[in-house]
DNA sequence: CAACAAAACTAACGACTGTTAGTTTTGTCA
DNA sequence: TGACAAAACTAACAGTCGTTAGTTTTGTTG
């Protein structure tokens, strides 16, 4: 019986084929045999490098779940005021966005389909996220950088409008992605500013 | 045969049990069997009523948009300005998502399962509701009741932030919808104006 | 009650699903 | 070159899917 060693190259491949395929198909629509269409390769042979259809979906959501919260760890530890937080945060997601809009997509659209148990970590993790982001909105308030606004409403819209840059990756009629970043960012921080 | 009327009360009963299994399972997970199931029925019978399970993503994505594309026509024949078109606007969907959470979402989430002909007419559908409010958004800048934002921008920001009271409704924590719907208006208003 | 249609039922179809067992090819070292 | 493991393959499993054909029940109208 093969290894299924945690880190091999090819497993990362297939991971990338998979993000790929889940998002343009939709997880329950992408298909093992599928995947390995795509990688040229028999759908039994995957199973050398991975236990199954459901841990591509569970290792996505994780590989993205770290990389959110690193980044907001790192933001936590810069001394700044709440509103350069944010922003470097806003900033740090449309990023992501732009380079890594496939595994994006999945952990923001397709978690649904992950299985009960690690569903409910994902869930955890990510609401330790929006609680972290809604006390540097709080901070912000306390600093003078900011308006007073409902911190909670203020996280929610936020991450709602960059979520929906999502549209604009798809078609982007004309406008490139630094205009974009900018007109978006300067929009939202309009929002939060005294 | 059965003559599958357009209009019967239990068509459009199985329509709303379908859209909330599509909204809580994804379409691709639920089955005909499912619905029927909830509905205490065999799911061949549902074969009465309906011609398909296509057809009733089909209809519930086609009722969602008669109900925004009214709205906008209505809108656009009041004599106001462009910020109070957008409040109006903003108001509606809020209310739309309240009321009518389970088609609102499958109309704003599942579309992608459209079959292809049909896709093809509901994305220009939006497409055409879009257009239309980036021009409200451009009368607003020309009657001065906004400031000069990049529009296409702005109806982005403003329909993601809206998509995102999703996830306010399925966990409100504490936060009841009245305010939630003024606290994220007034933010978004602030946006806007000059 | 007889007649008729609406709407339920049972049973099955072919296609597709994730996954497994067992086998063969491929590539890398001693 | 011979040995060994990694990684591909073929073939098949049990289960689910949307849908259809044909039959029976239910409910209303004359």
């Amino acid at each position: 019986m093969a290894k299924l060693q945690n880190d091999s190259p090819r497993r990362q491949q297939i991971l990338l084929k998979a993000a790929e395929l889940f998002r343009t198909h939709g997880y329950a629509n992408t298909g093992m045999r599928l995947i390995a269409e795509h990688l040229g390769v028999e759908a039994a042979s995957l199973y050398n490098h991975i236990p199954g259809k459901s841990f591509l979906l569970k290792e996505i959501c994780a590989q993205m779940g770290q990389a959110f919260e690193m980044q907001m760890q790192e933001v936590l530890a810069t001394p700044t005021t709440g509103l350069q937080k944010t922003e470097a945060l806003l900033r740090f997601h449309i990023q992501i966005m732009l380079t890594r809009f496939d595994e994006w997509y999945i952990s923001n659209w397709q978690w649904q389909h992950l299985v009960d148990d690690y569903k409910q970590e994902f869930l955890q993790i990510r609401r330790g996220y929006e609680k972290n982001f809604t006390g540097i909105i709080e901070a912000g308030m306390s600093d003078g950088s900011m308006a007073p606004i409902h911190p909670q409403v203020a996280v929610l819209t936020l991450l709602s409008a960059i979520r929906g840059l999502e549209f604009w990756q798809r078609n982007p009629h004309g406008l490139d992605a630094g205009t974009m970043e900018e007109e978006m960012i300067k929009m939202l921080l309009k929002a939060l500013t005294p």
